[in-house]
DNA sequence: CCTAGAGATGACAATCATTGTCAACACCTA
DNA sequence: TAGGTGTTGACAATGATTGTCATCTCTAGG
């Protein structure tokens, strides 16, 4: 069902090790264009083209989190845990936490099958100002 | 708190009167551009800049539901409901049921407060197949 | 340690929904 | 009915994302 970590992966460059590393280094979700612009301001000459490549091949291979912001742009961030889970995002500083969401897996397919209505997938995100940004 | 449903909607013309009726025989989500070829159709010669226009004052003035295609196309419906809801929508023919969320609110305010969270608001949609498109 | 060739890269062009512009127009009221 | 003001529509501009393709570079073999 899930996808090997490495399909579409095949080689190990440098390119995809400085992106993997930047992404360990930031707790936020950020923009292709953010790491792209990151990454030549820390010297890499790596294209924006390979940038958003790899960020897609990680997101196919399940090993980055994906969220799209009102605007429409991707954002994509380290993701840990391997199992379904929703985000909690700052909007202010962007820090972001993972959250289960057992009850609202379970509302969903209730409300659908009351519907009648099959192979149902949700999205869901939370989004407001952490504690520090609340001050 | 919410915007009179009037604002930024002086006059009545022919062109979003037309919109509006079109969507009041639609059940299902449309993009500004299906909606634009509909009513070309159909004879008008309403241009597509119009039909953007008219279908985001609408949403502005909390006429019109508004959703997002994983590819990032905006998706008008009418909206009955003045209050919170949320979508539960066929990915096959586009019939919509509009479901409220008791639940998942209270859990989203839940989950909010235990992080530290203030200010949280959501996004929640609902995709699947509906009875007749399941068969 | 070499080498071939599949994979990967990057500069650049292309896409495409959406927004900006602005002169011409059409409501609505006085 | 006339005027000014909100609206319209053709067209240009935007901007993130994707497509192209010649060049480069891993890495498995030899
Ligand atoms: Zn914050
Ligand atoms: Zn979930
Ligand atoms: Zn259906
Ligand atoms: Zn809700």
């Amino acid at each position: 069902m899930s996808k090997p970590p490495t399909e579409n992966m095949a080689r190990s460059t440098k390119q995809r090790t400085a992106i993997l590393e930047l992404l360990e280094s930031d707790d936020a979700f950020r923009s292709a264009q953010d790491l792209h612009a990151i990454l030549r301001e820390s010297g890499s000459k790596i294209g924006l083209t390979t940038v958003y490549r790899t960020l897609q091949a990680f997101a196919d291979a399940g090993m980055v989190d994906v969220m799209r912001l009102p605007g429409g742009d991707h954002l994509y961030r380290l993701c840990g845990a391997e199992e379904h889970h929703h985000h909690l995002v700052c909007r202010s500083c962007g820090k972001t936490v993972e959250v289960a969401g057992p009850t609202v897996e379970r509302w969903a397919g209730k409300v659908a099958a009351e519907h009648g209505f099959t192979d149902v997938g949700h999205t869901l995100e939370l989004h407001g100002l952490c504690a520090s940004c609340s001050k």
